[in-house]
RNA sequence: GGGGCGGUAGCUCAGCUGGUUAGAGCAUCGGACUCAUAAUCCGCCGGUCACGGGUUCAAGUCCCGUCCGCCCUACCA
């Protein structure tokens, strides 16, 4: 896979009106880092991200602070969304808005083009709709008020009263696609990711699809109908787009052709959009559907799920204040299972910062470091004869190279990285054993001392290699320390292993420093 | 109501198509060592595998039921 191939991950758009939590920065991530590691293997990688601005939504809270929706759009992207690309250390190449003109202009020929196909008709809608969620809701999603709400149905996610509106709307013939979406699913398995998802998606659309109303006219913050411009489109119609239109559809043919299609990284909550919407409307406008819809689980935090909705959030910063955008980045990724639900805890974050990022590989750093320089005056020694010992540390780090880079095929970020982390444990065993201060106080032992040295050298910078699409930061300034060439993010990643170390080293301070007081 | 998922050591989790004494990491405790961020290495301790039945020579692993948590989906007198 290490072949130039296309590789185009996507994050969803953030809502703008949204306050960033952990959850959102989790997304992020996994993105980022599956991005990072195609682009250091070689992949033509493409990583997008975005905000989403349109709806009623928008528009309501706009109004309610006196400024105009789209003013209230760039202030909160501004202000809140954009920061948290830099918290987080995200290596997107591309952000778009959907209030851009490159998006806006080619929804609607998209749009169009769907209407002139006959796959958008015109039809009449009555239904309860909910502010909060942006749709109608079917009477089974209700609830009977209770309190000030008495007497009137609420919305089951937002307890709020929906209103019962009727109007001429403009659908999408989505039930056209049940059969051939069902085929997609059998015929790629991995199209939509975990088989838990796959399954949930499956019996959705075996139940039948109902036609999707794709416009309103009660409001006008959204993208124009383009023949009936009393109308804008539904925002999530709106915002699966930017999926295509920031890649040039309906622009530019080359690079669409280029990057297109691609991996989509979604919460669960939102799985259904992009396992059947988008695909239902990809198959309309005769596009290729997405290479795979992955959906992570839940980020739990004291056994409850955190809330989009609720806004029940934890603030990236106020982790990545105290312990880094490196251990963010690491902690999230490494322990959750990327695919299933997840508990997060201030304790456990602290507890595996100190065991495996300070003990385990900033220690590592620390000391095989002061040993070159201690004994070798920071000159990287040229290995001798090697041992037994020796060369099973280079079998991990050839292992280690490849099963990381298959987990990333596969999707399975916490298996790469736990894969990474075997070699982290077997230098620190290593060094133990092979005793380099004893080897020193020997001249006679002087080449096997070297020899030490440099197959811990050697490891070391595997280390950072593998490393970096995760750790972006510790591991720059170790291979900064360990004397390599250029930007450790150039170093072929699928060719980690083969990296010699050479030169001199230089003096490092602590990669993560301990942190004596628990966050909280 | 129907369907699905989960309930395994103090904590977070592995345990595939049933098969010898149920595993890992962390934490705790003991030992070794000193290059290093009092870090590292080794070892010990620790589980009625939610509960109750059943199938089987053999079940955490299959079947039935119950309890708890969550998700999807339907809905009415």
């Amino acid at each position: 896979m290490s072949d130039g191939s296309s590789f185009f991950v996507t994050t969803p758009i953030f809502y703008v009106n949204d306050v960033p939590h952990i959850g959102h920065a989790y997304t992020e991530v996994a993105a980022d880092v599956l991005a990072r590691w195609h682009r250091q293997r070689g992949d033509d990688t493409w990583f997008l991200t975005g905000t989403d601005e349109h709806g009623q939504k928008i528009l309501r809270t706009a109004t309610a602070n006196g400024v105009t929706p789209q003013e209230w759009a760039d202030k909160l992207v501004e202000e809140a969304w954009k920061p948290l690309l830099e918290t987080i250390d995200l290596s997107n190449d591309d952000f778009i808005r959907t209030t851009e003109k490159r998006h806006e202009e080619n929804v609607q020929k998209f749009l169009q083009h769907l209407y002139d196909t006959g796959y958008i008709y015109t039809g009449e809608y009555e239904g309860f709709y909910c502010v909060g969620c942006e749709e109608y809701k079917q009477p089974g999603d209700l609830l009977d008020g209770e309190g000030d709400y008495a007497g009137q149905k609420v919305c089951a996610i937002h307890s709020k009263p929906v209103e019962l509106l009727h109007e001429k709307n403009y659908f999408f013939k989505m039930s056209a696609f049940a059969e051939q979406l069902l085929a997609l699913y059998e015929e790629r398995p991995d199209f939509v990711q975990p088989e838990s998802a796959r399954n949930e998606v499956m019996s959705f659309v075996r139940s039948g699809l109902d036609d999707l109303s794709i416009s309103r006219s009660s409001f006008d913050w959204g993208v124009k109908v383009p023949w009936d411009e009393s109308h804008v489109v539904y925002v999530w119609f709106d915002a699966l787009l930017n999926y295509v239109t920031a890649v040039g559809y309906g622009q530019d043919d080359a690079e669409f052709e280029r990057r297109w299609p691609a991996t989509h990284l979604v919460g669960k909550d939102i799985l259904r959009f992009h396992a059947v919407i988008w695909p239902a409307m990809l198959m309309a406008a005769g596009l290729q559907v997405p290479h795979r819809v992955f959906g992570h689980g839940w980020l739990l935090v004291g056994g409850e799920k955190m809330s989009k909705s609720k806004l029940t959030g934890i603030a990236p910063t106020q982790i990545t204040d105290t312990f880094g955008s490196d251990a963010f980045r690491y902690y999230f990724l490494r322990a959750i299972h990327f695919g299933q639900d997840g508990s997060f805890s201030w304790e456990d974050l602290h507890a595996r910062y100190t065991s495996e990022l300070a003990n385990g590989f900033g220690n590592l750093a620390s000391r095989v470091i002061a040993m070159v320089n201690r004994y070798c005056d920071g000159v990287i020694p040229a290995a001798g004869d090697m041992t037994d010992a020796d060369a099973a540390i280079r079998a991990i780090e050839r292992t280690a190279t490849a099963t990381a880079s298959i987990a990333i095929d596969r999707l399975a970020i916490h298996e790469a990285i736990g894969t990474v982390w075997e070699l982290v444990d077997a230098l620190n065993g290593y060094i133990t054993e092979q005793e380099p201060w004893a080897l020193a106080k020997d001249p006679e032992k002087r080449e096997r001392l070297e020899t030490v040295l440099n197959t811990a050298v050697r490891g070391l910078g595997t280390l950072a290699v593998l490393l970096s699409p995760v750790l972006t930061k510790a591991t720059a300034t170790l291979w900064t320390a360990l004397g390599g060439d250029g930007a450790v993010q150039d170093v072929r990643i699928d060719q980690a292993w083969e990296w010699t170390g050479s030169g001199t080293v230089t003096p490092l301070e602590a990669l993560f420093p301990r942190i004596e007081t628990s966050a909280e």
